[in-house]
Formats: C-alpha cells, sequence, structure tokens
DNA sequence: CGAAAAACTGAGCATATTGCCCAGTTTTAT
DNA sequence: ATAAAACTGGGCAATATGCTCAGTTTTTCG
C-alpha cells in the first residue's frame, strides 16, 4: 500500500477537525484497531503527506499583519541566484518559480505599509529581478482548505 | 499578557521543529515548568495563533501534483459572488481579493493538465469572472517558512 | 514606591496515552 | 491457491496528560 486509499482520506479528515485528537480516540471515531490508526499515521508521515507545522502559524499574531503577493520578473539564468538572495528576507515566506506571465510568485508578510515598502525595495535590488508587481491582500474570500479534496475520497496519482 | 513574547516565539520554533513532542519535553527543552507550557499552548489556541491543520496536507500527496496560481479580473460589485462560486470548487485551495493588478489571486490543485483545463473552464463559466491568468507553479524556490520571522524574535503590532 | 494581579514554579494525583510486542485473522497481490 | 501485507485486539511498562494547589516571582498600575 503506498497511495492514499479511502481510510488514509477519513483519518485525514478527522485529524484536519480535530488535530489535538489521540490515537486512541482517532480509531475509534473511524471504527479501527489503535494499532491500524499507528501504523496509517506512521506511513503518512513516512509518504511526505504532512508538511511542515510552521505552516501552522499565523504570521498576523507574530507581529505581521499585511500579507502581499509580489511577483518578478527576472533576467535570464538568474532565477536560482534570485531565489537563493530571497530566501534571504525572512519575510519572504514562500516562492514558487512559474510558467506564464512572471518568472516567480512570492508570497511576503509585512508589520505595516512601510515596511512592505522597505520589502519591496530590498527585493528590487537583488541582483537580476529585473520588475516587481506588488499585490496587496486584502482578505481571505476562500479560507485555505483541503477538506473537499478529502471528502471526494482518494484519487489514483 | 495578550501579544507573543520571546518565550512564546521560542517555543513555537521548538513546536515547529518537533511538532510531536511532549509537553513534557518541551518545558524541559525551553527550561520553564510543565504548567507554563501547558498554560502558554493554551493561550496560543486562545489567540489564533495555529491556523488549521489542513495546511499541513500535502495536496500532491492526496492525487492532485498540479498546482497553479489564477489570478482573476472580476466585474464590479461582483466580487463576493464570484468567490462563493469559487468556494464550490473543490481544487480551489485557496483565494485572496488583491488590491492591485488583480481583483482576486486563487490558488488551485489538480491532478493533470487537463484537469487544470477543466478547471480553469469552469472559472471562467462564473458569472461576474471576466477574465483569468494563469500561472502554473514549477517549483518552490523558497519552501515555505516562518522560521526566520520567530528567529527575530517578538515584533510589537 | 507599594500593592495587587498575573504569571511561573514544582509537587502531586488519577487516569489516559504511547510505543511496542505478539499471535491470530482477514484482505490483497501475484 | 499461496504468500505477503494489513488489520485486529490483547497486553505491558513507561510516560504523559489534565488538573489542582500553595508558594514565589514578575509585571502592572495607581
Amino acid at each position: 500500500m503506498h497511495a492514499i486509499d479511502g481510510t488514509d482520506t477519513r483519518l485525514l479528515t478527522a485529524l484536519a477537525k480535530d488535530p489535538r485528537r489521540t490515537v486512541v480516540a482517532l480509531a475509534q471515531k473511524l471504527g479501527l484497531s489503535r494499532n491500524t490508526v499507528q501504523a496509517r499515521m506512521a506511513q503518512l508521515e513516512r509518504m511526505s503527506v504532512f508538511l511542515s507545522f510552521e505552516r501552522r502559524i499565523n504570521p498576523a499574531a507574530l507581529g505581521y499583519p499585511l500579507m502581499a503577493f509580489i511577483s518578478v520578473h527576472v533576467q535570464q539564468q538568474k532565477l536560482q541566484q534570485v531565489a537563493d538572495e530571497l530566501s534571504g528576507i525572512p519575510e519572504v515566506i514562500e516562492a514558487y518559480g512559474l510558467a506564464g506571465q512572471a518568472d516567480l510568485l512570492m508570497r511576503v508578510v509585512a508589520v505595516d505599509a512601510e515596511d512592505l515598502f522597505r520589502i519591496n525595495g530590498k527585493i528590487l535590488g537583488i541582483d537580476g529581478v529585473e520588475r516587481t508587481d506588488t499585490s496587496l491582500a486584502m482578505g481571505e474570500l476562500v479560507p485555505f482548505r483541503v477538506e473537499p479534496l478529502l471528502a471526494r475520497g482518494p484519487r489514483t496519482p
């Protein structure tokens, strides 16, 4: 067994609903033996189903209430260098290489508008960065969720 | 105490590093009493420092290896309706209202390119959606992290 | 500055959980 | 049909948890 099956998705759904639930309680809820839940959890862990705990930490609560998406046009063949420089800026919380209009899209958090301006300046100062477009996030219109995907059951990859 | 302080950031850092650590082990590591760690954790929970567990679930492992960012131009005064429609599409895992070039930016996952095309068609079919721009994510250049923010210690909000 | 409130400490208790082992049964893969 | 994988439920020892408590320390506020 190395693809996610219906029992795994049910387990993930239950976990998502109540992340602090004990293995015993999960087993009860799912009608499985405790050992099975343990074994399945261990397997999900091994399969890298779980991303970092950091994703659960709200930057706003850390003092960074502003969020922005900054797309960047990068000089040819300098993408990796730019990425390395970006990773040195603490407020850059993630960055993706893109196939599309821009070369790179990052998510940035900031203390306030001034801070954002400063960060943007920093990004513009990176060798290889040609142009940036900044879009301030005004609010979550669809809050993050994977529950609808889980509810559909497993997909054959 | 209702702002995050240095002890909280240290606690979050330790948690981020080892999410399955017991309260007893965390207390030991941080040189605090068990009760204090428990009390602090409870407070962080109350303060909504922790976002949903779902954010830790990797859509790729669920059978959605493709990710794309789709920006959308929306007809005036239809933003909320569009958002409601988007939330009915399971593959739309989050969407932000923007101040910038586009009105809305969403993150979409898909099984394959065909699936992505289908989803895009669905989005274009929503009343109020004028235009979309799709950028396929080719890879994480800066993987998600808030550790550098935590390492800086608390920020006064 | 002093008093009060908040936060921290360490001890303790009863109960629950965990990691792991085991042998038997059921399900899946070949 | 057979073998391997997965599941089951039982069990054990060690540890953790939720919670209480009284004393101490730190922070807040007038």
